[in-house]
DNA sequence: TATGAATGAGGATTCATTCAT
DNA sequence: TATGAATGAATCCTCATTCAT
């Protein structure tokens, strides 16, 4: 006697669903870019019909807009506070927040998301100013106040902070931008603690007060 | 009988055209990236009409090589040429080449094949070999030149090498891309040639031997 | 032991959701038509959900023929029984053909139906059959009659009856569909009674026979 | 030996393209409705591909607009000429507007319009006022001034002419309408000049002044 | 019965590419 | 060569219908 139980063509799950999706069009968007990206692909990758999409987002710009802004400002505020309350001198600041971005960011697939901003800035510009003033200011801010309390102390070189700040965080952006990029189709991948290391060692060796040598192994 | 030289300008078009397409297509693929570009517009910002694109490149991912293809490899022999013949310190050598780079490339429409490269990479993936073997490893291998030159001569600190020369390449990188990416959303651009110095000042100073002051103004 | 006679009003939906569904089925198609009214628009104006529809009706055109059926041949039964028995001159009778339309079906959601059948007539041509028969053929015969007796009676100028049926005809069902189409967009609507006796004036001055004026102010 | 003249894939037709798109359009409009209609079919009968329609018009909805302001604007203007140099009775002028209608739109294609704008107008509120406003009160306007000249002159009755002309209005819009409708399922299609003859028979015995008796037989 | 999440076929629209002129 | 009208495959999005709950 066969049993006839069939697999249920599809299931209910409509809490887990947003976050499926987010996740698989975050994925596509950041390998092929916002128009290369079919969302018959960001749904079979999630799992579900292309309609079901649009049970939850109502067109690709808004999802696309979701998977942005979803996600990346809970982390920058994780880091925020995680900053926040850090006791140490400005040097391990600097390493305190790299390793962080590293941890909550860069090794997580959150890491695309960069990519995919740069990459579409300029044809969503109205999302391209949230992420300016919701992600990198706040970011750069982070970078601002370590400066300035190093400065302050004495343990930093007087630099031009404005910019510098801006210089210091390419590396990492670059890292994030790299590994969803150019970095796929390098022979031999880049190890990115390391990179982050001799990111870490030029930096603050550059920032270090030449008058304080006390700091040099700090 | 006097030989009427008519229209000289008429004639040299055909020879100019497939440069106007491509400075045509570098512009639009560097703004809307490859897949929201549209010919139409490539042709229409180029003077010609969209079928005329056709008797200059297959297709537009034909189109698209070329653009990755020309231009940027002979700034980047042009740049290797000029570091060839250069006499100074490891300092002036990385300063040099940062100039160099920014004049050659950075403030030139050229600057847009690498964010192009970086936001298409994984949808070429030849085209991404090309690239990082012609023009990324050959900029890298410059820099690489400089840090070996100056660690020998005890100008530089002994950093590591391979992945300093990543960390060093990430801000340059970064201001080009910045410039035809996020940059274009900033109320108050940047200034690339602060940024450039502030890049440097704090570049130089990490790599400076601590033991022979004599560079720390060089 | 008092008998709890709880909740009759839910005992009776049952039953009266077809009705509702009808209603609000008949609403919309005759705003919009069959092939723009989205059942989820149905569905949520008799207050159900989609899927209930679906166990009253088979499907999207089940329910539009259920629409057109339903409702508008009784009404055109009951105008039959109230003509049936009428005593009085043939003008009486198409006076009273005229406004008993008006009662049972003019001025009531009944007069969608006619727009409906007219728009969607050739997307349905077994219901429009259907439609010919039982209304338009039975609608025809009630005034035919008036103007058989009128004739016969000397009431009524010797016409052409096949066709003039056709042309008194035609005020009528233009006035229902004008009410569910271009009317909806004028600024002051028409006063559909004074357009009746507009019509009933004209139409029986046209028909009096002119040899007999005592009928003149009938 | 084979004459390869194989048949051109396709034609360069500019200057004709519009009309064939617009014909083809107008019949399948006025056939299903807007929404039923396929862009689709409405190419293949024109003889052009589903791209082509949108070398010509912006979307579906343009083209319906097209459809409705095209052509008929034009024969109401043909019409309104027609009538202004008219020399003649009150009756005769009705007479040749209801002919000159029926020789200008309903015997020809025009004839679609009235039915889409009734089945369409509270889809489409903006172009239902113009329709309303160029089309159906110029021509109501023919018949206004129709039935004035007749009433002054004592030729006709004195009616109630706002809502007469409605009235009056209605068999003409009703055999348009009725010809694309359900005149398509009738077994036996009426004769529409027959309907004509039978219509003004009926309205201008309706609005001829009893007293004078000598416009009887006009 | 009732729900509404899930499906997937269908149709509007775009645009790279072709080709008659 | 140069043009741009024409093509049709590809993709977004809708919505009638199904079915697990």
């Amino acid at each position: 006697m066969p049993v006839a139980r069939t697999e249920p063509r599809w299931e209910r799950r409509k809490d887990a669903r947003p976050g499926e999706l987010l996740a698989a069009a975050l994925d596509l968007f950041a390998e092929k870019g916002f128009a290369a990206t079919r969302l018959e692909d960001v749904a079979a990758r999630a799992g579900v019909s292309k309609g079901t999409l649009y049970l939850y987002f109502d067109s690709k710009e808004e999802l696309f807009k979701a998977v942005v802004r979803g996600g990346i400002v809970h982390a920058i505020e994780e880091g925020e506070a995680m900053i926040e309350q850090f006791k140490g001198s400005a040097s391990e600041l600097v390493r305190a927040i790299v390793l962080g971005w590293w941890e909550l960011i860069g090794s997580t697939t959150l890491s695309g998301i960069p990519k995919l901003m740069l990459s579409e800035a300029r044809n969503f510009p109205e999302l391209a100013r949230f992420y300016h003033g919701e992600v990198i200011q706040r970011g750069s801010l982070m970078f601002r106040r370590a400066l300035e309390r190093g400065i302050e102390a004495g343990e930093f070189r007087s630099v031009d902070v404005d910019y510098t700040v801006e210089v210091m965080l390419a590396p990492i952006v670059m890292l994030s931008v790299w590994r969803h990029s150019l970095g796929c189709c390098e022979p031999e991948p880049k190890d990115p603690l390391r990179y982050l290391e001799a990111y870490l060692d030029l930096a603050l060796a550059g920032l270090r007060s030449p008058a304080r040598a006390e700091f040099r192994h700090g």
